[in-house]
DNA sequence: TAATATTAGTTGCGATCGTAACTATTGTTT
DNA sequence: AAACAATAGTTACGATCGCAACTAATATTA
């Protein structure tokens, strides 16, 4: 009677797969920076992006609640590894970058980060990997879909 | 200076994917059951197995700690939806099946979730969802090798 | 321009989480 | 068999979370 199948749902095998993967580059960074997971996300986007972005920015960006984004970067702030710049037009804007710490505590992290990536890579292979770019690349154009409603 | 592509990084993609599609189904069976995510994940994989299972199996099978699991195994028995039977042979086992009432619950939940799916696909495209299905499967048997050492 | 709505970000608070320590049971060693 | 190790599951507790309410600033409307 049931045709549901439970290992096809992709809300459950994505977080699953999410979760896995997360918590193994998880333990390196906690283990080497103290970094909890909102703080890393943060300063990866920030890091990444190479320009001043709003808390807003941020948590679209990487889809984390608000309240998330904003205690991530008090912290942040308080390690001295990002700056907040009120914004002269519009002042409920901040625009937060990484200062001269925070570049080099991202780019240390950086390593870190394609060091797991290359092992992850190899362990699932190139094809499967172009697959599975492919197919979050379409989840991703979806969630802009969804956002943007 | 800067390689590393945020954009590229598989656990950021993934987390962010994850995040994103388990909150859209996460609302609807909030507002209609009173479920959290653990909860559900707990009786999915109960109600999908068709068997009993222990609770670290269940940890296992959904990558939830084990707390977790313990927590929403508690719940899901106060509402009558779960029983828990002592293995005769090895008292430390617990084996979880659903009532009948779970077992109902389930299929409800099974059917929004298989509407969930639908529009999913429906979005993301058939071709898509198989290179994204084929990537998934890759991680997953990733993630048993890991598991396994 | 006064009243109202909207938006960025913060915070109080109750709920949830995960680590570590615990109980209970079984397996292994000597 | 006594001592020790390992395993299933629970729980105390401090950390973290997210909802809702908040402050502060700007946009819109009448």
């Amino acid at each position: 009677m049931q045709t549901f199948d439970l290992e096809g749902f992709l809300p459950y095998r994505l977080n699953r797969a999410a979760e896995f993967v997360a918590l193994r580059f998880a333990a390196q960074y906690k283990a080497r920076y103290q970094l909890t997971r909102p703080e890393w996300r943060t300063l990866a986007a920030l890091g990444s992006s190479g320009r001043s972005m709003t808390a807003t920015e941020i948590g679209a960006h990487s889809s984390m609640h608000k309240t998330k984004v904003s205690r991530a970067v008090f912290s942040l702030e308080q390690r001295r590894w990002l700056q907040r710049r009120e914004d002269g037009r519009d002042r409920r804007f901040e625009h937060l970058a990484l200062t001269a710490q925070g570049q080099q505590a991202y780019s240390e992290l950086t390593e870190l980060a394609s060091g797991y990536q290359a092992e992850l890579c190899s362990m699932i292979g190139a094809k499967n990997l172009e697959a599975l770019s492919t197919g979050l690349g379409a989840v991703e154009r979806v969630m802009k879909k969804w956002k943007g409603l």
